[in-house]
DNA sequence: TGCAAAATGTACCAATGGGTACAATTGTCA
DNA sequence: TGACAATTGTACCCATTGGTACATTTTGCA
């Protein structure tokens, strides 16, 4: 309230929310970039306006910081779902788009891709210990499952489609593309990569799924020929 | 030769090769179950039946064992490939084939999955560093190339389809179906990692992926819905 | 306006962890 | 068989790193 435009009446100010969120957004990238023993409390410190007492003050320590990014992380995807609205007519375009918005999201926020990876080394520990990212009911499940229900309804979609293997299914191209690319661009060059490549690869894989979904003719010989012939060459 | 079965002429014996290979096959495990920097050498020591000092020894420091392991790692997946050999007749069959192979591959081998997951966190530079691992003409590629041709040449297959960007889209559920477990196993329930789930989500995927580079007529038919039935449970 | 609680700065520590020095033992080959 | 190289054991070091003690400043509020 007061005014203190003296010189040094006042040597810094108080602001607790922007410190946390510096914190925060630092750290997710340090331990994006690292991993989580390679990341450095020190590393975090530096990059921030703050000191490493400021961590300890309102993370405790270092798993705690960690896991509270990964919390933020998760709540950036549950919010970012939560603006989506499918279109209700057509269940083949409310599917291109949901797999779109998923593959793009997944682009755009490598940082929420590569925790939940670092996060799998560790056998997802973490994840358990989070009371925020729970089982609850998840979103895009739900959204998927009402996608093929209308699907099925008006006969578009063949039957018997689980939406949690859809889930799986259209998740792990989108999870792969972000956390595969070095490799994959090692061994095989970068052009999936650039903005075009992208584009190519969201087409198939909407392509793909589509198909995968559909019903489709039996082509010239049944596909399920597969089932009989055994698993095959192991 | 000689004979030395007195109590302790011989307080031990040489082994090079023994000694690699074990300090190997444990830093293997140790590195996919903490991530590089979290791996520490002393608990690849304890699992070892020699000492610290022979990691030092054979390996220089711990980026070149972990170098090494990526190396041995990426060389039983070349050595695996190798050993396939696809049906030559009906490239559908072909292709089936090859990807219950991958899917299969990355399941029975998660440490090699894992260890290209910490290395791609990395940023990938190991694989850059290594001298093994280089860019030489993908077998994988070359295979799905030669499928690819088959396929388009007696118009099963419709055309325009990159190798590598169907490799992309079968590598990426393969090794997402083993780097995420944990954490799609914490959102959704474990049904999909159970042996009868695998077995859906690889059918599902040998049929995603062959209806995407399959022609497709567009015809009302049902998609052979007695698959399914017999699914059961769920 | 004064005081307790919240927030921050500074300097420091104890243990961990990668790495090494030095010596001893085993293998090999002329 | 003897000398030289390859291999292994033991003990140790010191820079790093997560974490803390203690003091100080700011702020809300009665």
């Amino acid at each position: 309230m007061p005014e203190q435009s003296r010189q040094n009446s006042v040597k810094w100010k108080q602001d607790p929310d922007a410190v946390k969120a510096d914190i925060l957004s630092v750290a997710t990238r340090v331990f994006t970039e690292f991993g989580y023993s390679g990341a450095r409390v020190d590393e975090i410190v530096q990059r921030t306006r703050t000191s490493k007492r400021m961590i300890y003050y309102y993370f405790g320590d270092k798993n705690g910081l960690y896991l509270s990014v990964l919390e933020a992380a998760y709540e950036r995807l549950r919010t970012k779902e939560a603006t989506l609205q499918l279109p209700d007519g057509d269940p083949v375009e409310a599917l291109r788009c949901w797999i779109e918005f998923t593959f793009d999201f997944h682009r755009d926020n490598p940082d929420y891709v590569r925790l939940i990876a670092i996060e799998n080394i560790h056998g997802g520990k973490n994840l358990k210990a989070s009371k925020s990212i729970q089982v609850t009911n998840m979103p895009a499940i739900q959204t998927l499952r009402r996608i093929c229900d209308a699907g099925t309804k008006r006969g578009v979609f063949r039957g018997g489609i689980d939406p949690i293997e859809l889930h799986w299914l259209i998740t792990s191209s989108c999870v792969f593309n972000v956390t595969n690319r070095f490799s994959f661009e090692h061994l095989h060059g970068g052009q999936l990569f650039d903005e075009e490549g992208q584009l190519r690869l969201k087409k198939l894989l909407v392509h793909a799924i589509s198909m995968a979904v559909m019903k489709q003719p039996p082509t010239s010989e049944p596909f399920d020929r597969a089932r009989h012939a055994g698993s095959g060459t192991r």
